[in-house]
DNA sequence: CCTGGAGTTGTCCTA
DNA sequence: TTAGGACAACTCCAG
């Protein structure tokens, strides 16, 4: 019996529930609908998908199979494709937005759909506390996550043969542009992953703060559209962590494995609690008075706060549609904290640029970094964008490589150069506001205490 | 129900 | 130059 495989965010053939369970039942029709009525992914995550579906398409085709492509209402269109090949069902792999749960339901009302789990390594609902609600606090996440992880969690190799009736129609894609920096599909990033895991894995708990070299492993954008499935990403970091010889490295790639399980941490807690995508997580701070300068926001978005690091972070995001970790902290940091700029309006914007743009990954940082959210930074740590810079891109080279106006200042004024009297032609004499922590911390204290007062 | 330890990513001042 | 401690008070969570 033939089976429909509809893939959404799980582009990859390796390590994929939703096939495996659909091949184990006979031959299956692989599908990607373009629903008009998605139109939340922005222009520049649509390249990045489309060339990722091409590239998906090429995959299949060596196994003996190919991707079908729909487009228009997404029930209409799977009912079709159903009647069409006379499926029994629909196969596919549990997502957890909110966006994505409704649309599901909405199909499963209609049509016959299978949810498989597969996007991480535990279910949302799999990791709770003893009293049955969801953790909101990381480390004992962490640790109930690590104690209840499987000993095996070894990937399921890609397929060798997919088995797919011929000549089902299909359209073609749209016209996409292509990143150079971040080629789309699973190959490239099974690619990086081994290039990672051979270099900066092991060095991971210093360098992945260093936003002058290449320490992280940019797998964000695949690991969004799942063309490197979040288990796999697991398996390898354990793998590393067993492998590694000495302290450091065992610690390096342990942070790492970390930094995935704050992924499968943030999508538990939207899937919980899927008001944080519209308002604080925390209540008390709702209802912050920011201050919302229109023309300060629009110099941050195009790197012109007269703040080198933040504007470097921000070209960066403009250019190539991703953004090193810690410039992101630093320049969430800005925006909210020192600009008094609603974090919503940053949160937005990093969602319209990134490839990687992903609600739960994007939203908990940004709140995280707001101090709104689950878990958040404490009241008085408020970045310092120039002791950070300092910090953290200490000859001033991520600096120089995206503020070309900067490129001639020394390592020492580079960091702050109206500190020194500096000025460079083109860029911005001062910067846009004086740092101000009080005028922060009042903000956030009237907030808390106007939810007192309800 | 009570209790005590702990909490991603910092900054700044003092000695 | 560098190391250490203060910075609030609160909530979470496990025993």
């Amino acid at each position: 019996m033939t089976n429909i495989w509809w893939v959404r965010r799980d582009l990859r053939l390796t390590d994929n529930a939703a096939l495996q369970v659909a091949l184990e039942a006979g031959p299956v029709v692989p599908v990607f609908i373009l629903d008009p009525a998605f139109s939340g992914s922005s222009l520049r995550r649509k390249d990045f998908l489309y060339e990722g579906l091409h590239a998906f398409d090429r995959d299949l085709r060596a196994r003996g199979s190919y991707l079908v492509i729909r487009k228009g209402n997404t029930v209409q269109a799977l009912g079709e494709l159903l009647w069409e090949t006379d499926s029994e069902t629909i196969y596919t792999e549990e997502d957890f937005t909110p966006y994505a749960i409704k649309r599901d339901e909405e199909v499963a009302r209609h049509l016959p759909l299978n949810l498989i789990h597969g996007q991480t390594a535990h279910h949302p609902n799999a990791i709770l506390k003893a009293n049955g609600t969801p953790y909101i606090v990381y480390t004992p996440y962490s640790k109930a996550w690590k104690a209840n992880l499987p000993s095996r969690l070894t990937p399921a190799p890609a397929p060798e043969k997919i088995d797919t009736p011929v000549r089902i129609r299909s359209e073609p894609l749209p016209r996409y542009k292509v990143s150079p920096l971040f080629p789309s599909g699973e190959q490239e990033a099974l690619t990086r992953l081994d290039e990672f895991l051979h270099r900066q894995i092991f060095s991971y708990s210093e360098d992945r703060n260093r936003m002058d070299l290449e320490g992280t492993s940019t797998l964000s954008p695949y690991l969004h559209f799942g063309m490197l499935g979040l288990r796999q990403a697991i398996h390898a970091a354990r793998q590393a962590m067993i492998q590694a010889r000495g302290e450091m490295p065992k610690r390096s790639a342990e942070v790492w494995l970390n930094e995935l399980i704050w992924r499968e941490f943030y999508i538990q807690i939207l899937f919980h609690f899927p008001h944080v995508s519209q308002t604080a997580f925390n209540a008390s701070l709702a209802n912050i008075e920011w201050i919302n300068d229109e023309s300060q926001f629009e110099a941050w978005k195009a790197g012109r706060t007269g703040v080198p690091i933040v504007d470097a972070a921000m070209r960066q995001l403009r250019e190539i549609g991703w953004m090193h970790n810690r410039a992101r902290m630093i320049a969430a940091s800005y925006l909210v904290k020192d600009l008094l700029i609603d974090w919503r309006w940053g949160e937005a914007w990093f969602m319209e640029n990134l490839l990687d743009g992903d609600l739960a990954a994007n939203n908990g940082g940004w709140q995280w970094t707001a101090g709104t959210g689950t878990d958040a930074a404490p009241y008085f740590r408020i970045f310092n964008p120039v002791l950070q810079s300092i910090k953290f891109d200490p000859n001033g080279n991520y600096i120089r490589r995206w503020v070309p106006e900067l490129r001639q200042l020394d390592s020492k004024v580079i960091h702050a150069p109206w500190e020194h009297g500096l000025k460079a032609k083109g860029y911005p004499d001062r910067p846009l506001v004086e740092r101000d922590k009080e005028r922060t911390l009042l903000a956030y204290q009237q907030s808390k205490q106007r939810m007192e007062r309800v």
